[in-house]
DNA sequence: AAGCAATACCGTACGATATACGGGAAACGG
DNA sequence: CCGTTTCCCGTATATCGTACGGTATTGCTT
């Protein structure tokens, strides 16, 4: 599958930050809004998955011709671009408590938002669409690092790396949660395939060090769980690993 | 759009784990083989995108009948695992230094991995096909940092969540460094979208932090070297923070 | 030498999908 | 009532992946 998303990115932003310009009045009135179709195709990705929302079925969700969609929306990957800042702004970015309860804030939101939107994870994150959304979280993080001291380039790339690892770890880690229930492909049959692999395939002696780790019960936990553990771990190093360098620059 | 790969799992563990069996000798010689196949996709992907990565295309460039792909894989999902763990496969896992110096090796070599092979990118990391490449790395991985005298969890989160840095990191790199080179999108227009945004759109008000960071220089510096600086950082800031952990062990 | 079994090759056809095109319908102002 | 504007949508096309079934080419057996 290729990635969703990224559309003519001047078409995108030309949706995503509409003129005000009112209606003239003239012409037929729409039987459906921009709004409305980037709702009903969240609703429709949120169920049955990315692959599912196809312009015929969300055409049919909404109980217009498949053409229709067309004169709202220059192309399906606009729409998707559109989809994901819709998702962005979902987020709650409430402020409160030191920069770290704000980040850990963030990282749970952020969690919540793959576990609503599985989606998320099979469309590209790099590149995003310049939207509100994608703005209120950077400014969000900006906010919260700024306070820290660093210098305006560390302060900047201390935030781009943590919506580096957040959001791969969330999109992972909703992943594993969703255990497939919508991912277009039957979980049984990986989970049948593990099985075989570690029975079957698995050959200790070449790989000691995972030979080790299987024994000494690292891996005793579901993939869910260990996902969670390496979010938790790996968000907790990463902040204390900015928080050191705070501190030296003092 | 989508994502590509995950194939049925357990046909795709078939194919990464030949059985050893000989060839009887009856039955027409094959034209090509799977190797070659895969060999021939990723240069393909390489040079035109995956999205240019077609089953016409590819036999075409074998100089083979499309249907001809289908003798040796079951569909283009797996081809795709495939390529993933071809690609894995060209690490270099040389061990030497400190554990630190090895994760900084992996960091590295992945770095060059999504330059040498930008459909990386276009891939989903969450449940990768479980065949040689991604087994050799979690084993060099889990033996950096069992030296830390972590419990067989933690290690194993710190492996997980390095993995999901580093990957995120250095995709999220190789775009920008790629600049649209190929990814089937003109860069032009990201560029030019990105200009429009900044000079007419944007507003400094409802976004200060952001605003604040780009008063004091903190958006200097082009995408692909604020993308590599956020690579720097946040795996320094990760390794220190799972440092401090093991001291603390200690 | 002749038949047979096994294996690989591949032309054709089908269903799904995004979307270009162009005509038709509904509202408004004059 | 007519022209203009705006939106709706049926039809058609190009691009994919791939199911199906027939064909070609080899070694083995007799």
């Amino acid at each position: 599958m290729e990635r969703s998303g990224d559309g003519d990115p001047r078409q995108t932003l030309r949706l995503l930050w509409p003129s005000p310009q009112a209606r003239s009045g003239r012409g037929r009135p729409p039987k459906v809004s921009l709004d409305k179709i980037v709702a009903a195709a969240m609703a429709l990705a949120d169920r049955d998955g990315l692959a599912a929302m196809t312009m015929d079925r969300l055409a049919a969700s909404l109980g217009v011709g498949t053409m229709t969609l067309y004169t709202h929306v220059p192309g399906k990957a606009e729409l998707v671009d559109l989809m994901v800042d819709s998702a962005w702004r979902e987020l709650d970015l409430t402020r409160s408590g030191s920069w770290r309860d704000q980040i850990e804030h963030y990282a749970k939101q952020n969690m919540a938002l793959h576990e609503r939107h599985p989606w998320l994870r099979n469309v590209s994150t790099v590149r995003p669409p310049l939207g509100p959304g994608l703005l209120a979280r950077s400014d969000f993080l900006l906010a919260a690092l700024s306070t820290l001291g660093l210098s305006a380039a560390e302060t900047s790339a201390a935030s781009d790396s943590i919506v580096t690892f957040v959001d791969a770890a969330a999109a992972t880690l909703a992943e594993h949660t969703h255990a497939g229930r919508v991912s277009g492909q039957s979980d049984e049959d990986w989970w049948a395939a593990r099985q075989v692999f570690w029975e079957t395939i698995f050959d200790p002696a070449r790989y000691p060090a995972i030979e080790q780790a299987w024994h000494d019960g690292g891996f005793n936990r579901s993939p869910a769980e260990a996902a969670a553990n390496a979010f938790d771990l790996g968000l907790r190093a990463l902040l204390d690993g900015i928080a050191a360098m705070a501190q030296r620059v003092r």
